[in-house]
Parts: structure tokens; sequence; C-alpha cells
RNA sequence: UCCUGAGUAGCUCAGUGGUAGAGCGAUCGGCUGUUAACCGAUUGGUCGUAGGUUCGAAUCCUACCUCAGGAGCCA
């Protein structure tokens, strides 16, 4: 048996083939007087592939009774199409039907809502939207890992399972297999996590960053990229429970540096889903977001503003605008501050970096001022925070102080700062959301819809 | 978790106290190298759930459920 084309090598033919064989979907099937015209897709490209069955085809009869959404396969020759439209199309010489479908299937040919796709998130991929943005998402990851392999980054997997409870990340999901009908207990009657299966307390992982940084100080330039959970009662477009994080980390690397590479990389990632992913960010541009494409060229075309986040506070109160929040030094700013920084003033991708040190989390590095850390966000308009990171503390008395700051006990975090006693070095990473950069390149607006199966609370039918 | 809004046919919606509607889809027929085809007919409903007000509720009230938008938390 001759193997199979798939519908985009198919379209990309250039010479007609005697011999072909297709096997996808049926997307919409049109008679004509002595044909049937059937559109197939298999998900490789976003056009689909059109079919002529003649009704001299034993099975005519059935091939007239297919309706969206049934399997076929179909043995024939490929010929430069006679319509307008298409280039190419396939004259069958043999239509297997093999899985029919009916009336009760969902997508129809007319557009869908988002928001009725999410209930059929098993069958949305099926639709031109979605396929094409796990396209591009299948394309985004390769992309993540070719620009930190190209760099010489070694790609690290950190734990899923975690026992560090404490990072100040969000909420956590605990992992045990204790009976909760019957679990052991303390003598003062508290559930004796040192008798579950890990015999302590066990977590999914809310960041690899610690993890990172061992990895970091010893192979110098280290990227994660992977599933990370977080337990928070978030009910907006852009958070979801489980979603995947990138966070490189770096020795010898300062929070400049650390700018350096986040804007190099989320630069590097639009670029790359431009030139290779050009029929979907078309159909995003018409379909999602008719200012898409403009925005992702002007990214490209122009460094990140940089701020400090004192000039930042400044930058907002000089500006008269008046806000819902006011803005307070020493407080975190507000998604309308940010909107207002990103959307209304500089209108394009700010880091603001050296958030005062009550914010920001204990393994940050302080700075000379006393006052700051050298914490870094970058924000993009219409989303907010996409890139979150910092040049972390490398001296171990100020990281001890940093701790006990933070109301925890250095105690606890015996291996990180082991870190710091044996060969510190400063270094710095961050984490870029993975889902939250999809919805930047394909203009996409909510975070379900750029996950194959979203976790979200209440929710994790799939 | 808080605030706001919305749940009516498979889908998108109209219907503000008096017989449940349209477009699309689907089905059947016609026409046609068609391509979000076209023409005609047919099909289609616990009006989110449970209470309440009223002679009468899709419509007014209460609670709950679900979804969306915004806020907080952050990626």
């Amino acid at each position: 048996m001759i193997p199979a084309l798939s519908v985009k090598e198919a379209l990309a033919s250039s010479a007609p083939r005697d011999d072909v064989r297709v096997q996808g979907w049926v997307r919409t099937r049109r008679d004509s007087k002595a044909f049937s015209f059937i559109e197939l897709n298999d998900g490789s490209s976003l056009r689909s592939l059109q079919v002529i069955a003649q009704d001299s085809l034993p099975n005519y009869l059935d091939v007239q009774r297919l309706v969206t959404g049934a399997s076929v396969e179909v043995r024939g020759k490929l010929v430069p199409s006679q319509g307008k439209g298409q280039t190419w199309e396939v004259i069958a010489d043999e239509l297997t039907i093999v899985g029919p479908s009916d009336d009760s299937y969902p997508l129809q040919k007319k557009g869908h809502t988002p928001e009725f796709l999410r209930e059929i998130a098993h069958l949305r991929p099926r639709s031109n939207l979605f396929g094409s943005v796990f396209r591009v998402r299948s394309r985004l990851a390769f992309a993540v890992h070719q620009f930190f392999q190209e760099r010489g980054f070694v790609y690290v997997h950190t734990p899923i399972i975690t026992g560090s409870d404490c990072e100040g990340a969000g909420e956590l999901f605990r992992i045990t297999t204790i009976d909760a009908k019957n679990p052991p207990r303390t003598g003062d009657g508290e559930i004796d996590y040192a008798r579950d299966f890990f015999a302590r307390s066990t977590f999914l992982t809310v960041s690899g960053q610690l993890e990172a940084e061992a990895f970091a100080c010893a192979l110098s330039k280290v990227y994660t990229f992977g599933p990370t959970f977080r337990a928070e009662n978030s009910n907006t477009s852009r958070h979801a429970n489980e979603f995947w994080m990138i966070e490189p980390e770096m020795a010898f690397c300062d929070l400049n540096g650390n700018m350096d590479v986040a804007e190099e990389l989320v630069k590097y990632l639009i670029r790359d889903v431009r030139v290779n992913c050009p029929e979907e960010i078309e159909l995003f541009g018409k379909f999602v977001d008719k200012g898409l494409i403009a925005r992702l060229d002007f990214v490209l075309d122009r460094p990140f503003q940089r701020i400090s986040y004192t000039e930042a506070v400044e930058l907002l109160r000089a500006n008269g605008q008046s806000f819902e929040f006011p803005v307070e030094y020493g407080t975190n700013l507000q998604s309308e501050h940010e909107r207002w920084l990103t959307e209304k003033h500089f209108k394009c991708p700010v880091t603001v970096f050296n958030y005062p040190k009550e914010i920001k989390p204990f393994y940050m590095r302080l700075n000379d001022d006393g006052k700051t850390v050298t914490a870094m966000d970058v924000l993009v308009p219409g989303i907010g925070e996409i890139v979150g990171g910092s040049q972390r503390e490398e001296r171990l008395d100020g990281l001890e102080a940093n701790m006990r700051r933070h109301g925890l006990d250095p105690a606890d975090y015996k291996w990180y700062l082991d870190l710091r006693r044996y060969g510190t070095v400063p270094h710095a990473g961050f984490g870029l959301g993975f889902e939250r950069m999809l919805m930047f390149v394909t203009g996409v607006p909510n975070i379900r819809d750029v996950i194959p199966f979203a976790r979200t609370p209440g929710s994790a039918e799939f």
C-alpha cells in the first residue's frame, strides 16, 4: 500500500500525482450533479483538501450521506483543481468511510463562540481556530527549546512533586496517599504527614526555580520547561491552575543580563511563530484580533521600555490620570497601572525593575540602597505580566536575613543555602508563562483557549 | 473569594405580565465545478434549577447552579 499523504503535503505538491492516499475528517460536503465535493482536513494544516467523489463510486449512496465530522480514507489522483479557491484536489478512485458521524455532531460549518467550544474541548481541536492555536502551541514550545539550545543552555527536569512548601509563590496542591477517612494522627490530633508516602508533606510544584538554581550553580546556564500547579481560586482570563512555565537560570548573570535574555526570548518566540506559522497568524489577525500582526511586528521592531519601579510610580503619579486605586510607593502596581504603562503611555512591552523589598519574595537580591530588590517584571499590552524574575541573593548572610524577615526558618532551606555556602556566584533567572506568551502571539484573549484541556477552579471535566 | 452581567430550539439571538419567535444548522426535494453555495418545504423548546408573587410568569421577587467580564493572587 502506498504511504498516506498529509493534507499539508498534498496541498504543497508541485506536480500532479497518479496515486495518492489521504486520510482525515470531513469538514463539509456539497453535492453537484454527478459528484460530491468533500472538504477533507487532517489537522496538518489550516487548509482542507478538496476531494471529488464521482457518482461512479460503488458506495456513492453512502458518500452522499457523509456528514461533517466523519472520518474517511481516499485513494485517487491529485490533479490541478478546475474550480477557484484551491490549486490541487483529489479525484477519488476509492473512498472508504472509516468512521461515520451524524447530525448530532456539534461542530457546524459556521463560526462558534469560544465559550461554546470550551464545553466540547474534546472536539474543538477540529475547528479552524483551535487547530491553529494548538499547532502554534507546538511550534512555540519547539522554539523555546531552540532558543535555549542555540545558546548553550542545559534543559533540566525539575521535580513535579516537591517538598518545598513555602516558596511564597501561591497556594499548593497537596500530594498524599493518606486515607482521608482514616488518617494517621500525631499525639495532638493533627494529621501525621511523617507517615505519608514520602515521610513528609509533599505538593505539586509551584516553580522549579530553587532546583534550577542548584543546577545553574553547576552547569552555568540552564532552563526548565514543564507544568506548574497553583491552587489559587483565580477566576480570570489569564490564570489557570495547571500551566506551563519556562524558567531559565544563569550563573554569573546580573539583573541587566537577565532583562536582556527575557527580552531576547520574547522577541525570538514572536519572530519564530511569525515565520513558521504564517497561515495561523493570518487567521488570528482576521478573526481574533485585527491589530495582532501590527502589534507583533511593532514589538519586534523596537526595544522594550525599561523603567525602575520608583520611576514608574513617579510617572504614574505625575500623569494626573485618575485611577481607581491610588499609586503609592511601596505597594504593588495595580492591573490598571500596568495597563496604562503598556497600553497608553509606552504602547509597547515594559520591563519594570528594582521593586521595594517588602513586596517581593525572600530570594531576591537586596540592592545597595537597602530598600529595593533586583526584581523585574515584563509587562505586555493586553495581558500584563508575562515574565517575572530577579537576580538571586547570592550572599549567605543576606539570604538568611531575608528569610527571617519573611518569617521563614533558614533551617528548612539547608540545601538551598548550601549553594551560597560553597562557591556562591551571582546568578539570575525568570519565569515566562508559556500560555501567556501563546495568548500574546495568537491574540486569543482567554488562557482556557490556549490549553488543550484547561484546569480552572471547579472545572477539570476532560 | 469579591463586584457586575448573562442563561429561551443543536448554535447565535429577539421576545419586559396575556397562544414560544427569527436566522443558521439538520432532514427532504430542486438546481449547480461547488467552496460560510443557492431556491423551496419540513423539523425543532422542562424558557438554567427550586421556591414565591399573580386570575395568568420566559418576563416580577428570593435562593442556588453554570458561564462571561472586571478585581485580587500571579506566570
